[in-house]
DNA sequence: AACGATCCCTGTTGGC
DNA sequence: TGCCAACAGGGATCGT
């Protein structure tokens, strides 16, 4: 599911595809995909005929920078991914958002689920936007520790749960929050402001590390999601993951077996012997 | 304020 | 083999 690492794959695959073309047309199949809109029918609007300048990314929010002021928030949600056709033949199920570009290629944003959603914001909307009012982007500017000892210190909260809220630390989902913890050696029923500061720097050390390795690798695929890239490739770190999924599998540091537990009612795949 | 549960949604999986 | 309930989860919302 689209973690930092893989809305970062996202945003990095498509700056030389859309970056400097112009907005020709813009359809939505399915209302639902645009439900934080202010007002529901300035997207099309805000967005047809402007350039595209650059994108950006904060957590998991793809930002399209758009003449005029304009920011087209893209989310994923757990299901959504974005890729870039030539033309409308063949287009896959669920597609819900289609965006026409002055080159004739399309951008497509295709979500089963529609967990995701999008946006056309101009600069008074992304002030008041809750939805975008996240902590600091986990990877792009990660806090020191002081910062995030302070923030976790009346938290008492499992440390899992803790790295899922996006106004702490933005970017951080289920796969990248359990994986963090391991290579931290934190257990994730923790809790927050139970750690101590040289345990929040293990932490912030391991988001790091597993964001990184994330990244370089093209993000994380797992089986029931194909198509997750613009290029229609796949991301190759699932191969690497420690912990989440592999409940019963040994840990590769050979202290434990891995355990998969539910904290807030999400799972939580760690290994009892090396993380405490 | 902070915590935890529930809901939204649909493709896939696993149990019978 | 076939059917269907359970499951997956980001984040808004609600009750406590």
């Amino acid at each position: 599911m689209p973690e930092l690492p893989e809305v970062e794959t996202t945003r990095r695959l498509l700056v030389p595809l859309i970056v400097g073309r112009t907005i020709e047309t813009v359809t939505v199949g399915r209302e639902r995909m645009v439900r934080r809109q202010p007002q529901r029918r300035d997207f099309e609007r805000r967005l047809e005929g402007r350039r595209i300048i650059g994108i950006d990314r904060h957590g998991k929010h793809l930002l399209v920078d758009v003449e005029g002021d304009v920011t087209w928030v893209i989310h994923l949600g757990m299901s959504g991914h974005i890729s870039v056709a030539a033309g409308p033949a063949d287009r896959p199920p669920h597609t819900h958002v289609v965006v026409v570009l002055d080159d004739g290629k399309e951008i497509r944003f295709t979500d089963p689920r529609t967990f995701g959603h999008t946006e056309a914001l101009v600069a008074v909307d992304r002030e008041t936007a809750s939805f975008i009012a996240h902590g600091p982007d986990a990877f792009s500017t990660p806090p020191t520790k002081e910062w995030l000892v302070e923030r976790l210190a009346t938290r008492t909260a499992p440390i899992k749960a803790l790295l899922l809220d996006q106004s702490i630390l933005a970017g951080i989902g289920n796969i990248y929050a359990d994986e963090a913890l391991h290579r931290a050696r934190i257990s994730p029923h923790r809790r927050g402001g139970r750690l101590s500061p040289a345990d929040v720097q293990d932490l912030l050390d391991g988001i790091a590390w597993t964001l990184e390795a994330g990244i370089a690798a093209g993000g994380t695929t797992l089986a029931d999601m194909a198509y997750l890239l613009p290029n229609g490739r796949s991301g190759d770190f699932l191969s690497e993951l420690a912990v989440y999924g592999r409940a019963g599998e040994d840990c590769h540091r050979g202290d434990g077996t891995i355990l998969r537990d539910v904290i807030r009612q999400r799972s939580s795949f760690w290994c009892p012997g090396c993380q405490h």
